[in-house]
DNA sequence: TAAAAATACTCCATAGGTATTTTAT
DNA sequence: ATAAAATACCTATGGAGTATTTTTA
């Protein structure tokens, strides 16, 4: 026994051989003559330590290894096919895996939808689903650990992806709110007193998570001679509503997050008097440059996609 | 492209490669160096028409195409190594198909429980079950479609099967007995009057189902000075005794045919006054001499298995 | 006697080896 | 500086071809 190695040339010729049982036909068949093919099948035989056919100097039966062997063998022919097949789908993005991190601002947002849409029309790409912040996301990049993700921003900042090898593509454009305690005097009064807000403690995420959209916020304040006092930091955005809703302080939140009611919470955009300067954030979808196939049907689909915030 | 046949080879360097991310280490577990690997993956990667590593000169990652494929092509390694596998299974007789004719009258005798026995112990042998008349199994022998067969003859007469390349074990030697229409005289005569049971219509199997056990019959009769009248021909030994329910006649039927109890119809054996020269019947395991290993196991498990007959 | 499988041999394509180069860490 | 992949080139195994023999239906 030379290796136990039997490649899908001799199970073919089997295969030919126990279809037609002639030799030479199958030999035809197999665009080759019939003396190799003779050995081929001997060879075959010795390997197995089995005889497949039966045969006499004019006539050719299956013997019953070959019998019991020629539909597993059909089988695992074409499940072997299908390998390249399966290759092939990849590369047109048709078949694969999406690592896509999101920051969970956008789950509130449009992004089920987009999914669902997505799944419908490319079911056989399977997408991982990772809520991380836009700090991670980064590191994440670097590592290749993540095909594409959904980050935050601070509107008009360069969204500090060109350098790195990556692309980016705004999906989202929308102002920060104020999350206010129900039982606030902010949450009630007609004319948001600007001096009181800047004087409220404030809920915030830490720096580091999105640099971008924190010195936005703190921007505003300096702009008018204000500096906030950080009650508490947080990171999700589900636990910063729920600590204003226990009263800690007054939160800055991207607009879609008001889609997430919350009792002891309510929210208030700023009067058009008090916009200008006022932290607005972009959601963007961003991916490594020259993506692979299935990244890349993922970025059109969302381009193509109907986004609210344009 | 040169064809697109990829053999167990270049699947087998791609698992080595994907699985140890390193070309040298990947070449040592081939059990060769690493330049032709290198080439063979590049080759690969050709003929799928896919990038299947991501690699820089000091490190190897997965790509898409790779990731994808690394699960389905282990699996499909496997399935093949799994046919070598087979055919041995088969040659030794564990794994197969086995086409086992039989005669009516078995199944009411040892047959299933040897059956039973049989599946029990060669789990992953399919027995094709057929009930056959002898004749129909000798021509099936003859044109292979039959790997061994129950078949009846008269005892002491030669199983005629030497000659056809068959080899015949002995399963069952019985006397053959009569079954009666329950309203005739016969059935409840405190003695069996030979005389008046030889005057009386016979039903019986057509001679070339099985000559020499109608001839057995026959000569019976003859050796009395009778000559029996046929009233009605059946093959099957089911439609034999319901002919005789139905009093067109009287028949001969073999011994363990009496456990298949029927209205109308009783069974009465042959005085020992008058037992000499009475016809008997044997049954016989037939299979064509030199039998493949799953033929073998069954005739050596029949063999063995309590014969109630001996 | 003719059809088909087996045998004998010849050849070349290619899998694999050795030596060397390149490059990223 | 070094580890590791890529490249260049060589070798030889074995898969496929041609010619011939054998067998049996």
């Amino acid at each position: 026994m030379t290796n136990d190695l039997i490649d899908v040339r001799a199970w073919r010729q089997f295969v030919a051989v126990a279809e037609l049982l002639h030799f030479g036909r199958a030999a035809q068949r197999l665009h080759m003559t019939h003396p190799p093919l003779t050995m081929a099948i001997q060879q075959l035989e010795r390997r197995l330590g089995q005889p497949l056919f039966v045969r006499n100097r004019r006539t050719v039966m299956l013997a019953p290894a070959g019998a019991a062997l020629l539909q597993p063998v059909r089988q695992w022919l074409a499940q072997g096919e299908a390998l390249s097949v399966l290759a092939r789908a990849v590369g047109d993005g048709d078949v694969g895996r999406l690592r896509l991190g999101f920051v969970s601002t956008l789950g509130f947002g449009p992004l089920p939808d987009w999914l669902r849409g997505f799944r419908e029309r490319h079911p056989r790409i399977e997408v991982e689903l990772r809520e991380v912040t836009t700090d991670v996301q980064r590191q994440a990049f670097a590592r290749s650990e993540l095909d594409a993700g959904f980050m935050l921003h601070a509107s008009g900042m360069d969204s500090g992806v060109e350098d790195a090898g990556l692309d980016a593509l705004r999906v989202l454009e929308e102002p920060l709110v104020l999350a206010l305690p129900e039982a606030h005097p902010l949450a009630r009064a007609t004319r948001l007193s600007l001096p009181v807000l800047m004087a409220q403690p404030l809920v915030i995420f830490p720096r580091p998570i999105a640099p971008s959209l924190f010195d936005a916020v703190l921007a505003y304040y300096h702009r008018h001679g204000a500096v906030p006092t950080i009650a508490q930091e947080a990171i999700q955005m589900q636990t910063i509503v729920n600590l204003v809703s226990a009263g800690l302080g007054v939160a800055w939140v991207p607009e879609v997050v008001t889609r997430m009611q919350r009792r002891g919470v309510v929210y208030r955009a700023l009067p058009p008097s008090l916009a200008v300067g006022a932290p607005r954030c972009e959601t963007s979808l961003v991916w490594r440059c020259e993506p692979p196939a299935v990244v890349a049907r993922f970025v059109d689909f969302v381009r193509a996609a109907p986004s609210p915030g344009g």
